[in-house]
DNA sequence: CTCAGTGCAAATGATTTGCACCAGC
DNA sequence: GCTGGTGCAAATCATTTGCACTGAG
């Protein structure tokens, strides 16, 4: 946390933005939440610490902590969009369900990553590798994954 | 494409929908188009053969598609939603230098993901790996190895 | 013939923005 | 004190929906 605060200040410093009151306060709830918030919920959280933070700023505040590098960005299927601090982890697995994410944890897949790109004559600063697909418990829940499951979108109109 | 005309087909009757001219339309265009697309392009395409059909339709049939097997749904980072044909997986190296993008073909290397992600139980949709690093060229611009060894085994691919 | 499908326009919901006042540095 | 930040309300943007008519099976 002492880090990522070391480089929330470094970013902003660096983009001539200031460490208000907001956004630290912003900052320090999403870093003690577990797990991943969404904006509204994020909103909610920050609000019962300080009612008269709104909601643009909340959108302001986690667009920087993305840019700097502290808050990762999901994309759920359901269309909504939460976010998580940045763990250390390069390889992982988003369920599209639910939003988890679960870190990969398979050296010789590392490995091999690097020495693909070196055999391209890469120089591999880092990487991110990202599976998407379906939790076990989501898996188990919906039965199959894409094929005709339309009963839940399905509807007279 | 006849293959997944067929599942197209069998996923409407299964659930007693129809195969509308302006399904049929967007579902081969669709097919055709190479990679993803965002439904507001599908639109335009679509719209060059047909300038009746409608947004709505756009989106209620790729959601047909989508719920077939037929189109991968992607929400990107930039918060746009793309849909693709199922089936290429993407592995690529970004050069933080120059911005290209190079595709990275390694069978073996999807394959390991593949069982990785089996392995803990996931249902594997797609991945996105994603090199960042330093192309070839512009590691040489910069007057810096590559990296220890990959000079002299350079290949394009 | 019947029920699902369509185009249209209006509705929705998440996110963004313009603006006038406010606060870090 | 200068600049960027904030809250608010209005605006925007993608996507969805209600409706009355149309068309596939």
């Amino acid at each position: 946390m002492q880090e990522a605060l070391k480089s929330f200040k470094k970013y902003l410093s660096l983009n001539n933005l200031k460490l208000t009151r907001q956004r630290l306060l912003i900052f320090k709830y999403f870093m003690s939440d577990v797990g991943q918030l969404n904006p509204e919920g994020l909103l909610r959280g920050v609000q019962e610490l300080d009612k008269t933070i709104s909601r643009s700023t909340v959108y302001r505040t986690v667009k920087h902590l993305h840019n700097a590098g502290i808050a990762r960005c999901i994309h759920r299927s359901d269309g909504g969009t939460c976010y998580e601090p940045m763990g250390d982890q390069s390889c992982r697995m988003i369920c599209e369900q639910c939003g988890k994410t679960v870190p990969v944890r398979n050296p010789y897949l590392e490995c091999l990553q690097q020495e693909t790109a070196r055999q391209q004559g890469f120089t591999l600063f880092r990487y991110q590798n990202t599976l998407y697909g379906l939790c076990p418990d989501c898996a188990e829940r919906m039965g199959r994954p894409a094929s005709p499951e339309s009963k839940n979108d399905k509807r007279r109109f």
